[in-house]
DNA sequence: GCCAACGTTGGC
DNA sequence: GCCAACGTTGGC
């Protein structure tokens, strides 16, 4: 079981609009970058992310997990594009914000911080239970339906 | 809204 | 296969 994370800016879609698609999950579609497009097809049903909101928030804001593995892209015909859905886990009871992340020797290492711009990010397990312990979630709680 | 960083494209 | 030009992302 690996641990990733997404991005999305919150007015396109947001981490409210995840919840309201409950267990159906929904489409990560959208993605057009090749190493985010590979962390997805190295996704496993039950794998979890954090959520986080860029542009607006700057923060992880909620656990998703994944429901259906690599598929393509309903909104291209480009073949090229492969995506995953996922679904809300729960919320952080604490949103831990970029800054903080930034600020945690811990975690100067994650991708949130060394590859700003990518979209999908794998996390490492050192890294998740970190970020977790931030928010104030217990990451042995988290369960997956 | 600006701009730096990064990814992609296309001419050579 | 290199690299300049261009487009996009995302923090500030």
């Amino acid at each position: 079981m690996k641990y990733w994370l997404f991005k999305s800016e919150p007015f396109k879609w947001s981490w409210e609009m995840q919840k309201e698609k409950g267990d159906a999950g929904e489409e990560w579609d959208g993605i057009r970058n090749y190493q985010a497009r590979n962390n997805m097809r190295e996704m496993k049903v039950g794998d979890l992310g954090f959520f986080y909101h860029s542009n607006e928030g700057l923060e992880v804001v909620g656990i998703v997990e994944v429901c259906a593995e690599s598929h393509p892209d309903s909104t291209t015909d480009d073949e090229r594009w492969d995506c995953v859905d996922i679904k809300a886990v729960c919320d952080m009871p604490e949103p831990v914000t970029l800054k903080a992340v930034k600020a945690n020797p811990k975690l100067a290492d994650m991708s949130l911080v060394t590859s700003m711009r990518l979209s999908v990010q794998p996390v490492k397990p050192a890294e998740w239970k970190e970020v977790c312990r931030m928010g104030g979630l217990d990451p042995k709680s988290i369960k997956s339906a």
